[in-house]
DNA sequence: AATGAATGAGCATTCATTCAT
DNA sequence: AATGAATGAATGCTCATTCAT
């Protein structure tokens, strides 16, 4: 009969690993022996659970994305208006809290960066960021404000520009500032 | 006697291949030979003119910084209060007009990434960045802004949030966004 | 489950084919390819079986080193004198039979001038032969030599001296020559 | 009229430039540069007054030759019976005194080392040492001694083995043996 | 499912040498 | 005589990937 199929642990735990890696010195110099290395495995069982090294990535891509809908999603259905849609919407992303994690942050901060050379990267990452801006757009729309897609898209970048920020880790910036400033900022966009 | 150096057209014309290689691949992708084939120079002259290609990002990055530096300096002066110094700072960093270099903002997404793995790019871009953030903060202390700090952080994150947005090429996010929205975002701080 | 590890045969392998290399032109101008042909591997797998050249090269002098140990050791203890233990001393360096390795020797040569410039190297031959000079001196010594250090350095001279002559090939020295001599230079020495 | 030819003046530097690079770090890792740097010269300049790397290697052996050629040729004429120039030998080409130039015994180590993959420098080195050996024989016949051949070989051997043994630092090998214990070792085999 | 050997292309870099000035 | 740019081959080494066990 076989052992268990232990695969989907073996996958999570090789994801896991470029995730590290990533944060620790980015998607080139994440070599398949490193990964295995941090993910206490071999490099040959990289390869048998993974195709190639793009798919490891893409799979961090798609948690990554997955992980950040499913802290947006529970909130979209609770708040009721609009604008409170919006502000659970900026806190999902850049709250402090058990999601304020380092090394997820640096992640995306390379998953960027791969944007640019990879297109299948690009492809998913744009396509999500496209969804919420649209999505962003149409709530910034109900609530009355204007040009709704040129505020969502500010947002968008807000969000993304505090992640760089943070992994350059940049001395002054004080630690915790996007919520309330961007919340603020939400605030008088709505109320002006 | 003796030979003319050209040392500086070449450095410069090394320094722009690239730029021109990380806006299409990324710094890691892009090597000795594919910099070499876009300089139209041969892969050893490169190492004659730069120790290292970590030399060559170096100088880099120095240029872009220089850049950013000198298209914000003459509007720092001619500028009267601190709250048109603070709008000419954005316009200095995301109006369009001939500046919007789309290769530039693209290597810059890319430097950011290499600010992760490399310290001597990421000390480079981080004094720089921690000059920027003393200076607006400021600036918003004029103005007499609440929480300075916190939105000259605010604000360094917009900028380098829409190079990223701009390199991600997200469908649905207008051209010239980040301009008047964060001329408005300005407005309101300020007016408290 | 697995495949079983030839590390070791292959290492052996390597080695021999730097020997090889070493005694025909030399450490610097052995490159990996020339030992992976030589020992019918490619050069990733070199690589795969030491980390760097330089491995192979103290890999290769710890095994002279080693076997010269071992062709001494066992004639030390059989040897019932100082005196005889010395003429053993001397024949298990320099004696002709199945022990003359012309390969071997040049390769000591190499050996020698790397390490002038590979500390590495020099650290592990120095300490061997000082090993070897204190204990030929203790013999010395105890058979009522006078000067047994100098002694011991001119005995070790010889020997080293007689590989760089091998190594030259030059004309008119006789083969065989240094067994002999050393010995009727070590009789004569001890008798007076 | 044009300017005075310096090529002689420039050569010796090179050359010398060359020895003391040897010395330090041998004759494959030492680059035109590196020369060229020790001479205070531009590396095109080396190729001006030398058609290639090996030329400068040649010159440097022939020169080394000379000289030692030169410390024995007057002693040669002076010393009386051929036990006396047998010591005299000795004392030219070990005894210490202005000519016991670290540099030049490392460099000879280097020379031997290049003797087996550069056979123009073998030629040279063998052609010498073979005009010595067959020297040193005739005088060993002369002074009556059994297997004339043989000493001189052994002499040559010792010689060349206290350049290596000083070339390694080995520790515990007292200075300046090599002399008293060569002529010591000449008397006996002269008196036997 | 897992191991570790094996491959071959690619990398940054070094270097002797040539050449225009 | 001298300089410094330029070339191209070679080097040690890394790495994603494949494969036998």
């Amino acid at each position: 009969m076989g052992r268990k199929p232990n695969t989907d642990q073996r996958r999570a735990q090789i994801i896991e690993a470029l995730l590290g890696e990533m944060a620790a010195v980015g998607y080139e110099r994440a070599s398949i022996r490193s990964i295995a290395a941090r993910a206490e495995l071999t490099p040959g069982l990289v390869h048998y659970h993974f195709h190639s090294k793009e798919e490891i990535l893409l799979a961090l891509v798609d948690g990554l994305i997955a992980e950040a809908e499913a802290r947006f999603a529970p909130v979209l259905d609770s708040a009721e208006t609009p604008a409170r849609k919006l502000a659970a919407y900026i806190s999902s992303r850049v709250g402090l809290g058990p999601s304020a994690d380092n090394e997820q942050v640096r992640a995306w901060v390379g998953v960027i960066a791969e944007t640019m050379g990879q297109s299948k990267v690009r492809s998913r990452v744009a396509r999500w960021l496209g969804k919420d801006h649209a999505q962003l757009a149409a709530l910034f729309a109900q609530a009355g404000a204007k040009a709704p897609e040129e505020l969502a898209a500010c947002l968008l970048a807000s969000i993304l520009g505090s992640f760089s920020l943070h992994a350059i880790r940049v001395n002054g910036v004080p630690r915790g500032y996007a919520e309330p400033q961007l919340l603020r900022w939400l605030e008088a966009v709505l109320a002006g």
